[in-house]
DNA sequence: CCTACCGATCGGTAGG
DNA sequence: CCTACCGATCGGTAGG
């Protein structure tokens, strides 16, 4: 998936507009406008508007793949190892807010390629599932629902932008609060 | 916002058709179908598509706000006032998860009623924001960003049936689980 | 509840 | 990159 310079623009607005007015909502024309061409001209660079929702959906999902194989073989204690998820993982969010909320929010939109879009994030939750059930095992903690876990893991670091007001602090300030709060929820701090 | 039988069952059809292709993937034709009748028979019993949306969105709305002001009115201690809000909140979400779904992702399509929402959604949280900081106050407990923490919890319990798969027990362990993970987190259990 | 129909807009193509 | 245009579908109305 190499995007030739003038696509990069493309995906770049789209992700704007995708972000504001969701998939559906937003219209091949309405994207054309903030580019300043006609609807027509569009598909000199791409094949169809949802292509461009793969471009987003695939491309994000690649990004956390690699950063988790990072985490994999990174080679530091279990506990650490959690930690280190935590912080690339919401790295990877942080840097892509309207990338990652159209990935979790509007990927059942994408049609011929949905299959394999869903087949690939099985295997990412899957793949995060055994990472942490191995932390886990090697701390000999308690893992009642390992599944269970990962989502909420996911789930929570994923829409951790959600928490914030407009103007956000990229600052790891951020990062550590949001972390806390995954680790030791709203009382886990106080020691109950 | 009294509903008759048949917009019940309009509604009770659009929930479901809404949560599966979203509101915009959603045509009146799609939902008329759904309920065998003609697309244009159904504005017999509706003004627009919007008006639909609206009654989910603010029907929702005003049992999350209903249940906020018993448990104001409830004289308890403070901390088993959080673990009161907690399991109600969390009550009307799963047995409102299609609707709650709705509610969170797909109000900004509302146009005429969408400033009415987000004002109400505005004071909804705030209040919740007082309940939180009064509870924390009455704890002794640090509170470093009410409105944070505020966003945190109502972002985690209403996307709470997510963690879930399709065949969901409804049951108080669910709550449990929940609550757990809201209140300590992933290693609160483990005291860290 | 239906048939018949409206103007507007949709994603996309042809041809330059 | 444009103009010109396509068939399909959109939310909705008229009139019964």
């Amino acid at each position: 998936m190499e995007l030739k310079e003038k696509q990069r623009k493309i995906l770049d607005v789209a992700v704007e507009l995708f972000k504001e007015k969701g998939y559906m909502g937003s219209s091949v024309r309405d994207l054309a406008t903030k580019l300043n061409i006609k609807a027509a001209s569009l598909y000199a660079h791409i094949r169809s508007k949802e292509e461009i929702l793969e471009w987003i959906c695939f491309g994000i999902a690649q990004e956390f793949f690699d950063e988790l194989q990072e985490v994999k073989s990174t080679n530091i204690p279990p506990k650490e190892k959690l930690n280190l998820f935590i912080d690339k993982h919401l790295s990877v969010v942080l840097k892509n807010r309207d990338v990652t909320h159209i990935y979790s929010n509007e990927w059942k939109h994408l049609e011929e390629r949905l299959p394999e879009f869903v087949e690939l994030r099985k295997n990412y939750q899957q793949e995060v599932e055994d990472l942490i059930s191995e932390i886990y095992k090697a701390e000999n903690w308690e893992l009642k629902s390992p599944a269970f876990t990962t989502r909420f893991i996911l789930h929570t670091l994923n829409n951790s932008y959600f928490w914030f007001k407009r103007n956000i602090e990229s600052g790891s300030e951020v990062t550590d609060e949001i972390r806390d709060k995954v680790l030791f929820g709203l009382l886990g701090n106080h020691k109950q």
